[in-house]
RNA sequence: GCGUCGGUGGCGGAGUGGUCAAUCGCAUCUGACUGUAAAUCAGACGCCCUAGCGGCUACGCAGGUUCGAAUCCUGCCCGGCGCACCA
């Protein structure tokens, strides 16, 4: 059996932090960035009770690259701690090994014990831009899930219909495409809700796409007699294309993003989406947000993308990302800190392209053809089969290379 | 288990013996436009090179029939649906 360790724990024995129940900033809790809260009085009752609340925030160590979408219930979720709250930050390692059923039909890869403490701590690595993770319980849920017995097991499941799991949207869905649906994915609910009734949790929070996960969990305390948890749930964002905020669109902001990255993709974002990103990605006051949402769309964007940048890197990095972004774009320079390669090392254009670029010979024979390569005095380059002539150059929209002597 | 339908490029989805590297939509990329975009318009969208109406590899996997197959046949693998089974 292996041995998961409680990292960062400071359930017992840490001094009590005194519990805000300030009105202002709870109302503000429940409802910037926030989707949904059920049930709101019990979320009222509790937060205003000024007993320190358990609250808790689970993730699927996969190993994937956090956008600024997956920021959003880890603020709310540093919103919880500010107020002095007790947060549990749980670790689905066992969940991981059985595939959450709500992205399609991804493939389970079994995750190694390894794997899973790797993965969380490549998610920590990033998260902690967000979230202070040395004030948070960190538990596994591998610790109850393993050893659960198949008769347990059973007595979950039968506190739940097979209509109540097919109500679920996505379950509905795939019924009318004809998509397959595996049993064990109707398991995944109680496995997450089962969290909840051990954990004996207040609060749980999640995006709104784990709603129905954590009214099952919410579901289970009730029938086992446990406290009665409320549970929060925030937004999904929009992508820098107006979509769902997903890697399979290629769309996200992400939190490692260095910072002329972040700010490009900021400046890219559809006019509509400034004001719910000022909303719920960022600290400022609602008269700011207002005034900004005033401004014209472009100078609105310049300075969502500066606060942004500022938060995950420094306010430094966002001026110079802004400078960067100016002159390159707006003025057309090509910047001077781009790829390189030597003269004598590609024997024409298209190979520098190829190099530089890292595509295909065809793909960059197209960029030619195109007319997407332009020198620094702005003249389109389109033979590829041009000797290498020293100097920057302009490939497409964002790529930049240069030839050196 | 039986029957039946189906597995095609990032996705959806055409094609049912020969100009098919494969219609089309979405996504992506490029050009024009612009406030960085978006929208719009135009184009591209397997890979290789000596760049040609050239070569190579592709339509679940493995064989086969044909001058020639994504398209026909056989076997296998995987899915949907229906029926049967249900102590």
């Amino acid at each position: 059996m292996v041995q998961w360790q409680c990292m960062g724990f400071l359930g017992f024995g840490a001094p009590a932090q005194a519990v805000s129940t300030d009105d202002t900033r709870i109302h503000e809790l429940l409802t910037r960035g926030v989707t949904n809260v059920i049930p709101r009085d019990l979320a009222q009752k509790k937060l205003s009770s000024g007993e320190r609340l358990r609250i808790y925030f689970g993730i699927d160590p996969t190993g994937a690259k956090l956008h600024l979408g997956h920021s959003v219930p880890l603020r709310k979720l540093r919103q919880f701690a500010d107020l002095g709250h007790h947060v549990i930050f749980l670790v689905g390692s066992f969940t991981a090994m059985i595939g959450d059923p709500t992205g399609r039909d991804a493939a389970r890869t079994s995750l190694s014990e390894e794997q899973v403490r790797a993965n969380f701590q490549d998610y920590k690595r990033q998260a902690e831009r967000v979230l202070d993770f040395s004030k948070a319980e960190i538990r596994y849920n591998n610790e109850w899930l393993a050893p659960l017995s198949f008769s347990k097991i059973v007595e979950l499941a039968s506190s739940f219909t097979v209509q109540q799991m097919l109500q679920r949207d996505m379950f509905q869905r795939r019924m009318e495409e004809g998509k397959p649906i595996s049993l064990h994915e109707f398991l995944y609910p109680l496995m997450v809700g089962y969290d909840s009734v051990v954990l004996d949790v207040d609060c749980e929070l999640g995006g709104s796409d784990q709603e129905f996960n954590m009214l099952a969990g919410r579901h289970l305390q009730q029938v086992s007699g446990k406290r009665e948890k409320f549970v929060l749930t925030t937004p999904l964002i929009e992508g820098t294309d107006g979509r769902k905020m997903s890697k399979s669109y290629d769309n996200c902001v992400y939190l490692e993003d260095d910072p002329s990255d972040m700010y490009g993709k900021l400046m890219s974002i559809k006019d509509e989406l400034i004001g719910t990103y000022l909303e719920v990605l960022t600290d400022l006051g609602s008269d700011e947000i207002e005034s900004i949402g005033a401004m014209h769309p472009k100078e609105a964007k310049m300075r969502l993308a500066r606060e942004i940048v500022a938060m995950y890197h420094s306010k430094e990095a966002a001026t110079a990302a802004e400078e960067a972004f100016t002159s390159t774009f707006s003025e057309g320079t090509i910047p001077d800190d781009i790829p390189s390669v030597g003269r004598s090392e590609v024997k024409n254009m298209r190979e520098f392209i190829v190099k530089v670029v890292g595509i295909s010979g065809t793909a960059a024979t197209r960029y030619f053809e195109q007319g997407a390569i332009e020198n620094e005095a702005g003249e389109k380059i389109t033979d590829p089969t041009a000797p290498p002539i020293v100097g920057k150059y302009r490939i497409g929209k964002r790529q930049f290379g240069k030839i050196l002597p």
